[in-house]
Parts: C-alpha cells; structure tokens; sequence
DNA sequence: TTCGACTTAAACATCT
DNA sequence: GAGATGTTTAAGTCGA
C-alpha cells in the first residue's frame, strides 16, 4: 500500500548527494581579503585633492555658465576686454579653492564620516558638497567682482541710466542666484542632517582625532576617556573657523596606524548607517520599550548608565543628552570601532574553526595515510559499535567530529554535506553503544539536521535500552528518534519504514506482547552474535583487530597509554569546546572495550555507562 | 568477485 | 476505509 511513501522519499539515495562538498570547501577556503577596502585607501590626502579636482571642474563650469548668463544678459555692455576681465576670473579661484581654507565644517565632518560612509556615498557627498560650497564661493567672488566693475563702469561712463539699470539687474540676477545656492547648501545640509551623516553645526568644533581613520586601541581610550569624560568643546565657534585653515593633509594623511580597523569600511558603513536609521525609527516608534539603548531603567549609551523610571524619560535625556552633536558621533565612532574589533575577533575565529574543520575533513578523506582506528577496530570487532561517519553538514560548525573514525568512508566529496538519505557506509557492525556519543552530542543531534552517523539498528537499540523498562512501542521509538535527532524529524517516510525494516530484519529486535500492546526489546545475546565469530571469543582477537585495522604497534600503545590515562588528552583538549571530539575518544574508548569485551567474555554488554577502560588498561 | 551489512523502497497483511 | 503496525522481498551501496 505504500502507506509511508512521502513527497520527500527519494527514488535513490544517492540523488540529493552532488556537490555539496565542493560549496562548502568553497567555503572553508573563503579567506578573507585582508587587505584595505576602497575607503580605507581614501586618505585625507586623497579627499584634498578630490576635492581639488572637483573644485576646479566644478569652477570652470561655473564660471563658464556665469559668463554665458552675463554676455546675455547685458551682451551690449560686455566689451571683449570685461570678457577677459572675466576670464582672468577664473584662475584666482581656482586657486583660492584648492586652499585649505575652503574646508569647511561640513567638509571636515565629511572626512570624519569617511569611515563611516562606503566610498560611493562619499564621493557623492563630496561633490554635492563641493559643488555647492563653490557655487556660493564662486557667487559671492563673482559677486563681488561684478560689483567692483560695475562701480569702475559707472565711474568711466558716469552712469548712463539704462545702463544703470542692466547692471542693477545683473545684480539682482546675482544675488537671487547667490541666495538660491545658499538655500540649496542649507537644504543639502539639511538632509545630510536627516540622514544622520552630518552631525554638527557648521560652526561647531571637531575634535582631531575624527580626522584619524584608524586608531589604535590606545587611541580609542583616550578618545574614549575624550568623550565620555571630558566637557564637549563646542563653543569655539568664532575661532572656529580657525579650523578652516586646518590642514587635513597633515591631520591624518598617513594610512590607518591599524589596518585591522580598517578592514571592512564599506561594512562598517553600512552598519553605522543603518544603526543611525534604525535608531531614529526606534525613536519614532514610542509605544515600544525595546530600545536597544534602554534596558532595565538604565540608558545604554555607552558611558551614560543613567537611571529612568519610565521610558518617556529616557527618551528626552536621549534626545537632549546624546543628540546629534560632535561628542555623540565621536561616541558613535567608538563603539563602531569595538564594534569592528569584535566582528574581526568573530572572523577571526570563524576562520580558524573553519580551518580546522576543513583539516579534519581533508585528513579524514586522505586515501590512508593514518590509521583508521574506530571504524576499523568495530568492523572486526562483532556487534554493537555505533558507526561513527562524520555528519554530512559541515555547514553547521558543530557539527561532532566524533564520527571521524568513519570519515573516510562517509565523507565524500559528494556526500559530505548530503543531509538527505544517502547510502552511508557503516563499516562497523553495532559493535558499541552508541549512547556516549548520542549523549555528549545530544544537542547537536537534538538541533541539527544532520543524519546521525549510526545505523538503524544501533538507534533503535539505543532507544530501547535507554527506555527505563528496556522495551518500547513502535510508536515510542518513532519518538525517540524524533526527539533526539532533528534530522528525524523529516522524512518520516523514508526512515519509519527502515525502522520497522529494521525491526522486524533483526532477530535482535524482539516484539513482545505487552499489556500496552506490543512492544520491542533488545535481545543482547542476539545482538552480540551478530558480530563475526572470528572476532569474538579470542584475545589474540584484538591485535589482530588492531593490526587489521591500521593501527600500528606503536599506535596502538600509544592509544592504550592515552586510554589509561582516562582522558585521552589528545582528544578532550580539543573537546573543551567542542563535545564531539569528547564522545569520539569515548567512541574509541568503547570501540576498544567492545573488542576486549569480546575477547574476554561473551556476556559484556555494551550498554551504554559501563567502564571499558579497566579492560584495556588491565 | 564475492559476501555480509546496511539502506531504501515497496508490497502485503493485520490490527485499531 | 484510513492509518498504524509488522513482515517480507528486492535492489543497491560499500568495505573487507
């Protein structure tokens, strides 16, 4: 009746097992540019002399479209020699704008958000900006030259009337242009301001090290203790314009004294972009408390920790005490900066867990060059070893590694992310109990959709004996494979049928009438024959187990001297973190207690909580 | 190449 | 009748 075939049973096993591996080892290999992004190239050396470059465009242009205005506007009156008058214009300034001088706040701020801005945005901005300070410095100098011409005309000609009169009206034209290009600067200021790129007042002060791209922790503490600590300097604004004359070439022309800062700019930008508009909408939306800024009363921004009783409360001192000032910004660019440090430290170790993972692979799917302990010990070894195969997605970081025994034969570089079914060789024989790896990974097998790396028949046993009665309903152990394994939780199809498959295959799996129905128990004699008779009953078995498999002489001392030692530290230093790597060196302890409980008695079970090691190391 | 273990799919019977 | 349970067969993979 096919009463389990699912949309997702495949046909074949082998289907869903392409190419996965060479995503992932695309993945592990995924090494990160370290070198500097477009804007950490962006000097403040380069910004001058963009700046420059666009001045003198943008100068040019400006000038040119003046003049065509003006030879219309009054053509009658404009001589050959006021053109070149006008002509000569151009020269003084372009050079006034290649100044330092005309370096404004804005501009200054521009720098200062460089790292903040990806280098589109800051070309962009740069232009617009420029482009606009030059129009109302070219009005204002043309205006000014207008007017001084304009006096030597009507001192030449004493002032015809309508002459006169043009001229007023070029002057007018003039200054309704100048006035229109001061508003279209406070619009465009404006909207910078919304977009939370610009931060201060034109006349505001900004403190030097914002000029600095990179800085180096030490740097970020003083700007730090600069601050939080110290009073804002923002009432120079008179001498402010002291720092027109800034030189930015010299305030932070050389490279990022840090690169690590500098690393992912365009990231960076982005981020704090989005954490500006992401704290504006937070603000717009009051019915919500969920301020990233507020937590338990306290205000959050870093270094304030003042206490609200409400949110109403918090959100004024935020908006009067962390406004949009130098000193908010200088803040904003601190915590960018932990911010970046933490995601480089996060990357950092990211990759080397990938390296890691990608060596373990890589030396689990060599030919042979060293043994293959666990997966070859069971093989010989009878029954009751869980196999233990790598689990097919490395994608998942937690992934045990416990199944490296086996690795060799599952891992593949087409099966190695394969989650689906796939036809996994299980060299081992149920030889072990498969419960200190079940337990130690439990919650990566509870999480992850990862095929655990034991056959059917070690999972059901497993599950039977871990029942308190040692028997289990067909229904209980559908549970239990759910329950413990994500992986079992999809393709209900295709695995319940190998369940009851395996059930009803194995005489191990004895079906017992109970009160509740019928239930399954473990019959461990049944189970233990399984194993190969030439294996079990002979002590000469396990050296032939272990020389059969791989291991040396020397190995497998040195595995037996580990193994006393109860730890196997080679394995749980590396299971600190990392459980897998922990239930492996059981994995192996159980392996080689199987094989010696095999070869010294018959009647050892293979339960799980039973202690092997006595029986290797005497 | 053969064999055994294992997986998967499927058909079928029985029971609830 | 539908679904769950249980049995059996067949085909295929894989390692020894």
């Amino acid at each position: 009746m096919m009463q389990e075939a699912g949309p997702e049973a495949p046909s074949n096993g082998t289907t869903n097992q392409n190419g996965v591996v060479a995503g992932a080892e695309g993945g592990a290999r995924d090494v990160r540019a370290k070198s500097a992004t477009p804007s950490s190239d962006i000097t403040a050396a380069d910004l001058v002399n963009f700046q420059q470059q666009q001045a003198l465009q943008v100068a040019r242009q400006i000038l040119l479209q003046q003049q065509q205005q003006q030879q219309q506007q009054s053509g009658a009156i404009k001589s050959p020699k006021s053109n070149e008058k006008q002509a000569s214009l151009q020269m003084p300034v372009s050079v006034a704008m290649m100044t330092p001088q005309v370096i404004t706040p804005q501009q200054m701020q521009q720098i200062l958000q460089q790292q903040v801005l990806s280098p589109q945005q800051l070309q962009l901005l740069l232009q617009q900006q420029q482009a606009l300070m030059l129009q109302q410095q070219q009005l204002q100098d043309f205006y000014k030259k207008q007017q001084e011409q304009l006096h030597l005309q009507l001192f030449q000609q004493h002032g015809s009337k309508q002459q006169s009169k043009e001229v007023s009206a070029q002057q007018l034209v003039f200054q309704q242009q100048l006035l229109q290009v001061q508003q279209l600067q406070q619009q465009h200021l404006l909207s910078l301001q919304r977009q939370g790129l610009l931060s201060i007042q034109p006349n505001q002060n900004l403190p030097l090290h914002s000029l600095t791209q990179g800085m180096i922790p030490a740097e970020l503490q003083q700007l730090w203790k600069e601050v939080t600590g110290a009073p804002v300097k923002e009432e120079n604004s008179a001498s402010n314009n002291g720092h027109r004359g800034l030189d930015l070439t010299s305030a932070s022309p050389a490279p990022p004294k840090n690169p690590l800062l500098n690393q992912h700019p365009t990231t960076n930008g982005q981020y704090s972009s989005h954490t500006l508009k992401r704290e504006s909408s937070a603000l717009d939306d009051h019915s919500h408390h969920s301020h990233p800024l507020y937590g338990h009363g306290v205000c959050k921004w870093p270094g304030c920790e003042a206490v609200f009783e409400d949110f109403q409360s918090f959100l004024k001192h935020l908006n009067n005490e962390h406004a949009l000032d130098d000193r908010s910004t200088a803040q904003c660019r601190v915590q960018m900066q932990v911010v970046q440090q933490l995601e480089l430290q996060l990357a950092k170790d990211k990759e080397r867990l990938q390296a890691m993972m990608t060596h373990l692979h890589v030396k689990s799917t060599e030919p042979k060059p060293t043994p293959q302990p666990l997966n070859l010990v069971s093989k010989s070894v009878p029954e009751a070893s869980p196999p233990l195969s790598l689990p097919q997605t490395p994608t998942t970081p937690t992934a045990p590694l416990t199944p490296l025994s086996q690795a060799h034969s599952v891992i593949t570089p087409t099966s190695l992310h394969t989650v689906g079914p796939i036809r996994r060789r299980y060299s081992d024989k149920y030889n072990m109990p498969i419960s200190p790896d079940i337990v130690q990974n439990k919650e990566f097998y509870m999480n992850a959709d990862v095929r655990p790396p034991f056959t059917y028949a070690s999972l059901i046993r497993q599950a039977i004996l871990e029942s308190p009665e040692k028997q289990l309903t067909l229904n209980e152990i559908y549970n239990w494979f759910t329950r413990m394994f994500a992986y079992f939780r999809r393709n209900a199809a295709t695995w319940k049928n190998a369940v009851r498959h395996n059930l009803s295959l194995h005489k191990c799996f004895v079906r017992v009438e109970n009160v509740k129905g019928a239930v399954w128990t473990v019959d461990e004699l049944e189970f233990q024959k399984r194993r190969p008779q030439k294996i079990s009953g002979s002590p000469a078995l396990v050296k032939n187990i272990q020389t059969n498999l791989g291991y040396g002489p020397a190995l497998s001392a040195a595995f037996q001297a580990s193994m006393a030692e109860n730890n196997i530290p080679l394995y749980t230093t590396a299971s600190i973190g990392s459980p897998t790597l922990n239930s492996l060196a059981n994995a192996i302890r159980e392996e080689m207690n199987g094989a010696m409980d095999h070869g010294n008695s018959n009647g050892s079970d293979s339960s799980p909580g039973r202690s092997p090691l006595p029986a290797i190391t005497g």
